[in-house]
DNA sequence: GTCTATAGTGCGATAGAC
DNA sequence: GTCTATCGCACTATAGAC
C-alpha cells in the first residue's frame, strides 16, 4: 500500500472545480479541497502557487501550441494570417474531448470576478507572447503587438463560440469565424 | 478641531500609489497606507473592497465617459468608427494633466501582477460596456463583443503609447493611429 | 509540518453634521 | 432626533516563512 495516492495535483485541480461549482468560490477553503483530495493544506500550496492558479494548469499548454504553431507558419503570411494560423492550431490542444470541462470551467469562472482576473491575465500573457514571437518575425514592436492583441480578441471571441451550450463546431472553425467576422468589421463599407 | 480631515479617500488613494513606488505592493501593509493618510485600517476598507481597488477610482469615470460618447456618435457612422470615436473621447478625461498620474500609475503596475490583473479586469468591463452600447444601436451580440474587443486593443495601444516617457502627442491622437494601425493590419496586402 | 503576518469581514460604539 | 464616517475589536482564511 502506497503512502499516498499518485496524481494529487490532479485530484486537487478535480476536487476544486468540483467544489467551486457546487458552493462557490468564496464558500470554498483550500482546506475543503484538499480534504476532498485526501491531502493537507500544506500540500496544495506546493502545487499550486494560490487558490485561483488550481483552474489555470492548462494554460502554460495552450501558450506552447499557439506560440510553437506561430514560429512553423509559412513566412509568406502576413502577419495577421500568421496569427490566425496559430490562434487557430489551438485546437490541437483544446481538442472534442476537453469541451465539457472547457464548459464546466467557465461555468465556475462566470460567477467569480477573482477568477476572470486571472484567466484576464493569462490571456495577456499569450498575448505577449504571439507578440514576442511576431517580433521574432520581423514586425516592428508596436504592429507586432496590436497584432497579437486583435489575435487574441478573435480567439476569446471563437472560445465563446465553442464552448456555448448549444455549439458543436470544432474550434478550429469558430475561431476562423472570428478571424472573418474581423476583416469584415474592419473593412470599409 | 474636526474629529477627522476631510478627503480620506483622495489621502489614501495618494498615500498607496507612493508607498506601493517606494516599497513595492507586497512590501506595502494596508495599515502603513492608513497610517499614512491618518485614519485606521478599517476605515481603508469602508472606502475600496480590497488592496489593489485604491489604484481604480478613476476607472468608473473613464467608462462613462466613453459609454456616452458612444450613444451620442451620429447614427451614420459603421460600428468600429462610432466605437473609435468613442474610445478617442476618452481624452476628455484623460486629458494632459491627468497624465503623470497616469505615468506613476502604470510603473506600479508594471512591476506587479495582481494590479495588472486588476487592471485588465476594468478594461473587460469597459469592453463590455461598450458592446452593451454597441447592442443599443442595434448591432447584432457577436459582431457588437467582437468590435468592442477589438476597439479594446486599439484604445490599449494607444493609452500606452500615450503614457510613453518620451510621448507628447495628446491620447486622442494615440487612440487614433491605433485603430488607423488597426485598419493597415486587416487590410488584404 | 508548524508558525505567523496580513487581507478582509462583522458588529457595536462613538463623534460629529444636519 | 437622524444620518454618516470613523474607530476598535474579534475573527477567519490565505499565503508565505521557518
Amino acid at each position: 500500500m502506497a503512502r499516498w495516492q499518485p496524481d494529487a495535483r490532479d485530484r486537487l485541480a478535480a476536487a476544486a472545480l468540483d467544489l467551486f461549482l457546487e458552493q462557490g468560490f468564496d464558500q470554498t477553503a483550500v482546506a475543503d479541497i484538499a480534504a476532498r483530495a485526501g491531502v493537507t493544506e500544506r500540500t496544495f500550496f506546493r502545487h499550486f502557487t494560490d487558490k485561483r492558479e488550481v483552474l489555470f494548469d492548462a494554460g502554460n499548454r495552450l501558450q506552447n501550441t499557439v506560440v510553437d504553431a506561430l514560429a512553423a507558419a509559412p513566412a509568406g503570411l502576413s502577419p495577421l494570417e500568421a496569427v490566425e494560423a496559430a490562434f487557430v492550431a489551438s485546437s490541437n490542444f483544446l481538442t472534442e474531448e476537453r469541451r465539457p470541462y472547457s464548459r464546466r470551467r467557465a461555468q465556475a469562472l462566470d460567477s467569480t470576478p477573482a477568477l476572470q482576473e486571472r484567466e484576464l491575465l493569462k490571456l495577456a500573457k499569450l498575448r505577449a507572447a504571439v507578440a514576442e514571437a511576431l517580433g521574432q518575425r520581423g514586425l516592428a514592436r508596436p504592429a507586432a503587438h496590436l497584432t497579437a492583441e486583435v489575435g487574441g480578441s478573435c480567439f476569446l471571441a471563437g472560445f465563446d463560440e465553442w464552448i456555448r451550450a448549444d455549439s458543436t463546431d470544432e474550434l478550429a472553425s469558430c475561431v476562423q469565424r472570428a478571424f472573418a467576422d474581423l476583416r469584415a468589421i474592419t473593412s470599409p463599407s
